[in-house]
DNA sequence: TAGTTGATGTGGTTGGACCACATGGCTTAC
DNA sequence: GTAAGCCATGTGGTCCAACCACATCAACTA
């Protein structure tokens, strides 16, 4: 009695009619983060088309940070509905890095911009900020012992998203999240070019509580202005305006 | 001689294998905007995989905006490279604002953001205004005419575009797109339902008029300004912020 | 009771077949 | 010789029928 009749507009590919049917159970809630599709076999039979199509559907959809899909039995198997936006914009945005068509220069200018923001909106006792703390010290540990700076980046990478996700606003959030990951193999290769780098950590550490310490004490602009200080001030000792010459 | 052996994880899926390859082959400029990627059929024997696995991959490009499948044959026809970063984000947010998992305020918010920022930036020569001022006028003449504001909104989105595209940062406008794309059911929709839309049409005409007089006078600040008022008068009207219960 | 084993259902992968389509060269008719 | 028509070729689009690996759970066995 249900009608699966969408626009059977004959020039859609199968998977864009399958893709279709998913966003509109979505849009009317009759799957909602958590939920499962029917299995692959009984999602292509109820739609009258191969499996295959099926698959490239769900494909598209787990590309797009809007489902995972696990196979066997149980709680992890089957194709579950999640909500990962910033696993669909970095992926994108890494591929079109790799493209040539867009800028890493930009993609910093954004950065700072989408940080900027949120770091004079972000509320002194939001949460986050706790846990922003606690990667401080935990980058204060690895500095001390290890001295590596992939670990000290990962933890780098956390505390600038707990800052971004003080602000409240999830989507610049997961844009805040895309843009750093795009840009993350190229951020690695020059960090590991630098001649000293434990005096780089221990500057990027000060500007760390700095910014931190401005923020809880509701001083928005004050935050704005380290942050943005604090983010050009790295990737300009990158290079980045001159295209990539290594 | 050539080596196709990339990482082969025994826990990635094959699919993952394909597009690694492909993304590898951008990277390294053997592959670039304008180019073809190999027959589907050449690349499943190539890289010893089915041609499944490889649509699979071409699937998820596609729907990233990287590529292009045409069928047949001469310039339309292959998968040839594109750069469409604005599709990716756009269907993205779009579907993860279906699963109610981003706001719609939070997006307005980040418009703001990323407009306000772009008319603020815009310079005075750009050539992108010439572009807007064309498609003021062309609104002019919907408003005269036909008075459907499917049309007019059409139009002003391309406005809001051309104005993001005169800051010149590629990740910005390709946002600024896809923000609008996202939410544009939802802007339709309320859109359709204004007591009257003539009334509002014209005090949008006379606020993108300010606005690009303001950018055109190099006064950014004010630009910025009328910006981020035109916008927050738009969606207020919406009743963004209380959750759609049309 | 404890351990084993097999049935079941999931996604993952494959090969092969056929289709619609667009081109381009060949054949044919004039 | 030229023009019209036609078919070989190669492209992506779709479908099908298998088989695999995996994880669970129920039935069976020691």
């Amino acid at each position: 009695m249900w009608s699966n009749h969408i626009n059977y507009d004959s020039d859609m590919r199968t998977h864009q009619l399958v893709l279709t049917w998913i966003e509109k159970q979505l849009s009317d809630g009759q799957l909602s983060v958590g939920g499962r599709l029917p299995a692959e076999r009984t999602l292509a039979e109820q739609l009258a088309v191969s499996r295959t199509s099926v698959r490239e559907a769900i494909r598209i959809l787990e590309a797009m940070g809007v489902v995972r899909a696990g196979v066997g039995s149980g709680p992890e198997a089957g194709t579950v509905v999640i909500s990962d936006p910033t696993a669909a914009l970095g992926s994108a945005l890494r591929l079109h890095v790799a493209t040539q068509h867009l800028p890493v220069s930009d993609i910093v200018e954004t950065r700072i911009l989408l940080e900027t923001w949120a770091a004079a909106r972000a509320k002194p006792d939001a949460p986050e900020l706790e846990q922003a703390a606690t990667l401080l010290g935990e980058m204060d540990a690895v500095e001390r012992v290890a001295r590596t700076a992939d670990d000290f980046l990962a933890l780098d990478i956390r505390f600038h998203l707990a800052l971004a996700d003080a602000a409240g606003n999830a989507v610049v959030s997961a844009m805040m999240g895309s843009l750093r990951e795009s840009i993350q193999g190229y951020t690695a290769r020059f960090t590991a070019n630098l001649p000293d780098w434990d005096a780089t950590a221990s500057r990027l550490q000060a500007e760390h509580r700095d910014i931190l310490a401005a923020i809880r004490n509701d001083d928005g602009a004050r935050a704005a202005t380290l942050v943005a200080a604090h983010i050009e001030g790295y990737y300009r000792e990158a290079g980045v305006g001159r295209q990539a010459e290594d």
